[in-house]
DNA sequence: CATGAATGAGCATTCATTCAT
DNA sequence: AATGAATGAATGCTCATTCAT
């Protein structure tokens, strides 16, 4: 969670730090530090639970700086929230290429949310959604709008090409395009708990799903 | 969630409430109002956020009488965490008739599951372990111990006598028998999100998941 | 500002200090104890710069006893002021004896102020109305329907029939009946600032305010 | 009390706003803006409710600039309180025409009075005196023996005059010479407090005061 | 000189826990 | 056993003051 690219594939191209840096790039790292610090502390404590202390602390910076960025608590939450998973989505939906059969597609659907969500921060930033969303019906408003609507449609518009290709035989995804996801959700809750007793491999519990669907590697 | 039997069908016998009532039977009866109560309040607050307070007045009694009964508010949590979803495991340990078709089983599994989880206030307790284990490393491993394993390791056997069968051609299953309660997982936590902006069908849900396993309908 | 009786003499009958107290008369005197200490400090700091933790120290009480008692800071500063004044207005509206002249009338108002306002706490409270009044509207309304206006009214009673009677030449009181207490109030004022180098006697300013009314001693 | 010319009569000779400035002339312009801004804050919140910040913006100028202008907040309300009260006292203690009548004299005061100090800022100045000098012993004394000790004797010399002269029969007004003033200083805490409800016209006010010494219009 | 970002001491308020009744 | 008043440690947030630019 604290591996050093983290976020980075996505949004790359990050200000190198030279001694020498102006007024707005201090203050933007500054900022990134301060939601970095945040994240690991919502992350490991939950939202009521956080010091706003410990978050400056690990920060580097005095308690009262963060108020200098944040309005408050939550809006450093939502902040996090917000900023962190949409880049993904549009990413998804980039139109993919016309000739790709279903599975690599999904293929590379899963191989996408390992790489920029499962390997990431953004995995915290998930499961704070989904810990923390009941108490923020905004938040959770949110996350339905601009991450969750929008993955399911780009989602949908796949498996419905499939369809009709004759790739699939039935319209179960397409009614519950869930389903390609909940391994992946079910991983991240697993890693949370239970990593210690019985690690979980993401990769290869999606892919399992992936060979219910069209059965172990051979044709569609 | 609030409906009165609730998860009374695995643990029926519960003391009838007449005007006579014995010491044992009202002390029961109190620690049981307030674990009710509390399970409403973790369940809508998060247990940082929960005030001992409100748990007190929901159930009825004085703030002090709740450490009458439980250590703290960490006990209190522990407990009803504990209490409620180990019996329906019992359940699905029995040895299942063995001769019904694993297609038919694993729909008797997801009956068991909608009716005995999803629609109780288990599914509450579900949520909160899910979300709130990660800071209670104790309870996580409990639950681990005597709830996913166990579950698991039952759904293992079920499986592998299907496969020894030939109703299932591939593994995955047996690998990773979460992929069964997945949809499941990923219900409860959509029903806590996203329920206002669209609801989700969990018989539905996991059915569909059947479907792809073994097809519509038909044999596997 | 601290002499034992303080405000008694209009509300008199307190509680006996034995070692058998019920809970509600204990409940009282806790709350007097704390209005008591949140008056000294308001008084000699100000609203803003009077800390909780001081009046709970002055009131020989744990900090959060006061919010038991008081929903937050203004609340308690706010029942200060509109305890301590009213009673004195409903003396003051006591129908006078119809046949005392007028100057007997004010000197007897006179003595009311000095012995009721002046030498009691309410001095300090009616300071506060005075300081703090224009950060609080609604205490400001408040005094000004509770206090002021019936005041007024009463005096301006009192001076109509003098005037009436021929007791009275001019209107000017009738007007402005504020001129008989504006000594008093310039007294309050100055004994918080200047009495360390020329201390005020109230009664003689105010009765000097008579004098120029009437002329010395004789009638009017 | 934002009126352009403000306590300008007394004090005239303000630099023109000129683009041309030299550098004495702006900081002397900035002094004064902060100044004129600390006012303002104080007077809306009183001290210890008034934030640095808050004069800063309303004067134009950063946070950090007040510091050059002043050693900290305490000498920023100090300084306020000591420029502008004095001047008008030198005004006061100008020997007065000798034939005047003592009513003449008295309205006069008056008319300097509501003109250079209630029609003014220094109203405000005043009432922040009153309101905040018990905590500001230091700005209580240098109040004292600078404007009220001043001006009280400049009182007493004119109303010795008029004893001896016959124009006055009782000394009450040379014991007391507070008495003058007295209404004055009710119409401003009046003001502050009561105006929403019931505006004081202080002219009138001061003025029937002179009525109960004088008699109405009539000579002594 | 000016700036305003950064600091951290300070304070109001909350809430788990205790204990006299 | 039950109560709920009392406690005081904990924490979010503010704001006077400093100082690098």
């Amino acid at each position: 969670m604290s591996s050093a690219p983290a976020t980075a594939p996505v949004s790359p191209s990050r200000a190198r730090k030279r001694k020498v840096r102006g007024r707005a790039e201090k203050s933007a790292a500054r900022r990134a530090a301060i939601i970095a610090a945040a994240l690991d502390e919502f992350s490991a404590r939950g939202f009521a639970a956080t010091r706003i202390d410990d978050v400056a602390r690990r920060a580097g910076v005095a308690k009262g700086t963060i108020y200098l960025y944040f309005r408050d608590k939550e809006a450093l939450f939502q902040e996090i929230v917000r900023t962190m998973l949409v880049p993904i989505v549009g990413v998804l939906e980039a139109p993919p290429p016309g000739d790709m059969p279903i599975r690599k597609l999904l293929e590379a659907f899963i191989d996408l949310f390992v790489r920029e969500v499962y390997s990431t921060k953004r995995r915290a930033v998930l499961r704070l959604v989904m810990t923390e969303g009941p108490r923020f019906p905004k938040l959770a408003e949110f996350h339905y709008r601009n991450v969750v609507e929008r993955a399911m449609a780009a989602m949908r518009a796949l498996i419905e090409r499939a369809i009709k290709r004759g790739e699939l035989e039935h319209d179960a995804l397409l009614r519950f395009p869930q389903l390609v996801v909940a391994p992946g959700i079910v991983a991240i809750i697993w890693s949370g708990l239970f990593d210690r007793f019985a690690p979980l491999d993401v990769t290869a519990l999606m892919r399992a799903q992936l060979e219910i669907l069209f059965g172990k590697e051979g044709a569609s």
